[in-house]
DNA sequence: AAAAAAG
């Protein structure tokens, strides 16, 4: 704790809030929570008050959605009583790259605002929700502050009517403005901005946070050129992943879910009570398939009597309890909700993730970041691993790759940092072994319907980096099919010996004729979207492994485990197992 | 079709 405190005051400054006394209206003074400014805020604050245009770079998690709300609501407090003001104007407009991250900024305003009893209100318009719904909010309670996703805002522009309550928009919010500027979201950010009146009629102010400020971003972003350029960053330390110990780990693709299970239990195993990682995979459907197997495997485990429940290792009891969520694009907004509400409150719990919750989003207590495979690029990687070590806290990275994924750790971003190799060595009352055996058991009750989406989304993602990965299209194929037979068990059957892509599907990936693909005219029922997501039973699969063996794990130790050049021999029970590790330099 | 983001 004493640590803590003390790393907690590297991203504090010494300057009060209390000090903008004479500045900002006292209904909001007496709504912010903190006594001490961050290093953001101290930095920011001033220049943002006073209404110039900021460009700032922040470590992630130091209080930067505070240090652009102060001078948002500060500014609209000055504007009351609003006598000029159409109840329905919009004053400040705040985009995210997410929906989770502008519902986060959401209830950090609505704290902001409390003192003033509903005479400045937030709203939010997200993907993803009812969309007469937010249509009747927009138009029948205040938004003066509006934080949204692109997509749904133009969506309103376009289809709610609502050009006409952005006419007054005094201040433009970009968080995570990076990623609003690059080129899967420029084009939409023009399109809102050419909602706004010019700055000539409406001066504004623009306000850009983030934690990367690649070259170039001045030249495409809303602002004016007298802006202020804020970098809190201390150039020793440059950012936080400087200093957060980071492990990789290199395994054949077809132990990577088991190496990361290891990974879990090893840190279940340290801290049952207060582990609570964040598990990052590199598309949505591999998340479900990952979360699926540890939602099986603690199924498994209940039905394990208790008498030998207790002769497992800690790691495998602390397994059966601990809550898992799984968070991506491929669930319904509400179950998003609830996965974030969830995971927020819980003091231990393993977070399956897509790349949602990469950049921005604040989950309190993230023991450690497993990043499972390819990361996209080595800034999502920094991204990534800025979920923990928050706010002077502690964390940790491990990021499991494969041989053929290894030029990642070349990249330019990720080669100065400092990753370490790890090598899970195999000795004979190791986990390995019986997490592969665990993985393999659980991967029975997982629909072919799961794990051809599973492979068809891995084909797309691995296709963008042919060119590191040094593949020819058809050896793509070959390392994706290999991946579906030994990786996630897909069977062979009457389908053919990959799972079945339709022609129109190969054509958009741009892999017509490739051979290896199994392409079909039509989709087999299994797989088609109608069909049910789970033809397997998984529940006679849980009663057929409910019997536990004498000693270790549930799950036996069928599979025969080669890595590293050492196979896993049957050792002793589970109870004595631990992960061994060496650290050795990269 | 591949994170995400509109349905």
């Amino acid at each position: 704790m004493e640590g803590d405190d003390r790393r907690e005051k590297g991203h504090l400054s010494d300057r009060r809030f209390d000090s903008l006394g004479s500045v900002l209206d006292p209904r909001l003074l007496s709504s912010i929570p903190f006594e001490f400014m961050s290093v953001v805020q101290a930095a920011t604050l001033e220049h943002s008050l006073s209404g110039v245009d900021v460009l700032a770079q922040a470590k992630t998690g130091t209080g930067k959605t505070l240090a652009f709300l102060l001078p948002c609501v500060q500014r609209i407090s000055t504007m009351l009583p609003l006598v000029s003001r159409s109840p329905s104007d919009i004053s400040v407009l705040i985009l995210s790259p997410t929906r989770e991250l502008a519902l986060q900024i959401e209830k950090e305003a609505v704290v902001l605002l409390r003192g003033f009893q509903g005479a400045i209100g937030v709203q939010h318009c997200v993907g993803g929700t009812n969309m007469e719904t937010e249509k009747r909010a927009l138009r029948s309670s205040r938004a003066d502050i509006l934080v949204a996703t692109p997509g749904r805002l133009i969506d309103h522009l376009q289809n709610s009517g609502l050009a006409p309550q952005l006419r007054n928009v005094r201040a433009l919010v970009l968080d995570e403005a990076d990623r609003m500027l690059d080129m899967g979201f420029r084009r939409e950010l023009q399109t809102i901005l050419a909602a706004l009146p010019s700055r000539q009629e409406r001066p504004r102010q623009s306000l850009l946070f983030s934690a990367t400020i690649p070259q170039g971003i001045r030249d495409v972003a809303d602002l004016d050129e007298n802006h202020v350029f804020v970098n809190t960053l201390r150039p020793e330390e440059q950012n936080t992943h400087q200093h957060v110990p980071q492990d990789f780990i290199i395994v054949p693709h077809t132990q990577t879910f088991a190496a990361t299970l290891c990974i879990l239990l090893e840190s279940l195993s340290q801290d049952p009570k207060t582990t609570k990682p964040i598990l990052f995979f590199s598309t949505a459907r591999s998340t479900a398939i990952f979360f699926v197997l540890l939602e099986t495997l603690q199924k498994q485990l209940s039905g394990v009597h208790s008498a030998n429940l207790q002769r497992l290792s800690p790691a495998w009891q602390a397994l059966q309890t601990v809550p898992v969520f799984e968070l991506h694009s491929r669930k319904s907004q509400s179950q998003r909700v609830r996965a974030t509400q969830a995971f927020t409150k819980s003091q231990t719990a393993i977070l399956c993730s897509s790349d949602v919750t990469a950049r921005g989003v604040d989950f309190p207590g993230v023991t450690s970041v497993i990043q499972v495979g390819l990361p996209s690029s080595g800034e999502q990687y920094i991204h990534r691993l800025g979920r923990t070590a928050r706010a002077g806290a502690a964390g940790s990275g491990v990021l499991i790759l494969t041989p053929y994924e290894r030029f990642f750790l070349r990249k330019k971003e990720v080669a100065g940092l400092p990753l370490r190799e790890r090598k899970l060595v195999f000795t004979e009352d190791d986990l390995l072994p019986e997490a592969d055996s665990a993985i393999r058991k659980a991967l029975m009750t997982v629909s072919d319907k799961e794990k051809s989406q599973a492979y068809q989304a891995a084909l797309g993602y691995y296709k963008s980096s042919l060119k590191d990965l040094g593949w020819s299209p058809a050896q793509l194929v070959d390392e994706m099919n290999d991946w579906a037979r030994q990786a996630l068990l897909f069977q062979e059957g009457a389908s053919g010996p990959a799972p079945p892509l339709l022609a129109k599907t190969v054509g958009k990936m741009g892999l017509k004729g490739t051979p290896g693909l199994n392409v079909v005219k039509q989709l087999p029922s299994w797989a088609d979207d109608g069909a049910g997501d789970s033809p397997n039973d998984r529940g006679d699969v849980y009663q057929h492994l409910s019997t536990v063996r004498q000693r270790g794990s549930p799950y036996g130790r069928g599979a025969k485990v080669v890595a590293n050049g050492r196979g896993g021999g049957a050792g002793r029970g589970a109870r004595d197992s631990v992960v061994r590790a060496t650290q050795s330099s990269s």
